[in-house]
DNA sequence: TTGATAATGAAAATCATTTTCAATAAATAG
DNA sequence: CTATTTATTGAAAATGATTTTCATTATCAA
C-alpha cells in the first residue's frame, strides 16, 4: 500500500531511525494477516534477517503501537497480539469475535457503517463528559464458536 | 445484594465447594469498587483470613470468571483486573475509558440504553452470520485524560 | 566521511500466572 | 454427629512473556 520511503520518512521525521531490523519487522506485519504474537513476528523477521533479535521485536512493536501504526490486543492468552491498523494497510478497521473455548479469533467488519456512526456519536459525548481525548476503541464479543458448540472441535487453535 | 446462602448454593449446585478462602475472596470483590488485580485481591482477602493463599485467589477468580460472576479485564498493564458483573451487584453493566498515559480507568454507563440497543442488534446479526453464541462483550476507549493532557499530572495512578 | 548517539542483540532479571504435591477441609451418606 | 470420599488448599518450584542491562554497532545529519 505504501512504498518503502513512506515508512522511512515516517520514522525519521520523528527523530527515530529506520533500521534493518525494523524494516524486517514491518515487512512481516505487512505480509501477515494479523493477530501475531511477538514471538511469531520474531520468528518470521529473524528468517528474513537473522540479525533481528526478539528484544528488538518487542521494542519496535512498542514504538509502532505508540505511533498508532499497529494495534496491540490481549485476548486472554497471557500474551499480546499485534496487527497493523487500517492506516497502513488496505484492510478495513474491524472488531473481533473470540471463542472462549478454542481461542479462535474472527475478524468482522460487516457492521462497519453502522458501528462507525454509533461509535463516533458515543465517542463525542464521552470526550466531552469526561474530558477525555479518545484515540481509539476496541469492541470484542466473547462466546462459543459453532465448531466448539457441537463438539466437532477437539483441537485448540491457539494451543491453549 | 445477596445473602451468604446465595453464593453457597450457587457453588454447591455445581458440585463446587464453598470454602473459607473462597468466601473471603468473594467478600473482597463485593466490598471493592472494581478493577482489582489478583495480587490486590489476595492482599485484602489475606487480611480478612490469613489462611488464604495467592494460588487460591487465582484459582477462584478463574472459577468465578467461568461462572460469569466476574469480568476479567486486560488493560495492557501485563496483569489482569477483575470486577463483579452486574448479576451479583447493584452496579450497572458498564464500559471503560482508559488513559494511555496514567492508566486511569473510568467507568461509564451513561450511554447504557443506547449502547444496549446497539450491541444487541449487532450481536444478533453476528451470532447468525458467524454461527457464534455470544456470551458477553467489551467495549473500551483508549485516549488521554484531561489531567494528562494539560501536564498537571506527573503521577502515574497505576504505578506503571 | 565522520561524530554523536540511537539502536542493537544476548543474557540476565522481572513478574504475573501456573503447576506440583502432600496435607486439609467440605460435603454427604449413614 | 462421625466417618469417608475427594475437592481444595497453600507453599514452593516452574513457566513463560516481557523488560532491563550493557557493551557493541549502525544510522544519519552535518
Ligand atoms: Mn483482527
Ligand atoms: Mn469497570
Ligand atoms: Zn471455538
Ligand atoms: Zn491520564
Amino acid at each position: 500500500m505504501h512504498g518503502r520511503g513512506w515508512w522511512h520518512r515516517r520514522f525519521t521525521n520523528h527523530g527515530i531511525r529506520m533500521t534493518q531490523s525494523r524494516e524486517a519487522i514491518i515487512d512481516v506485519l505487512n505480509g501477515a494477516d494479523g493477530h501475531l504474537t511477538a514471538a511469531e513476528i520474531y520468528l518470521k523477521a529473524h528468517e528474513l534477517n537473522p540479525a533481528v533479535g526478539l528484544t528488538t521485536v518487542y521494542r519496535t512493536l512498542d514504538i509502532l503501537t505508540e505511533m498508532g501504526v499497529v494495534y496491540k490486543f490481549e485476548f486472554g492468552e497471557g500474551k499480546a497480539r499485534f496487527e497493523l491498523t487500517g492506516e497502513s494497510t488496505d484492510r478495513d478497521h474491524h472488531h473481533h469475535l473470540v471463542c472462549m473455548k478454542c481461542k479462535r479469533i474472527i475478524d468482522y467488519s460487516d457492521m462497519l457503517g453502522e458501528e462507525r456512526a454509533f461509535i463516533e456519536k458515543i465517542q463525542a459525548k464521552l470526550a466531552e463528559r469526561y474530558d477525555f481525548e479518545i484515540r481509539d476503541h476496541f469492541l470484542r464479543f466473547n462466546g462459543i464458536c459453532g465448531q466448539c458448540r457441537n463438539g466437532s472441535n477437539n483441537i485448540n487453535f491457539k494451543e491453549d
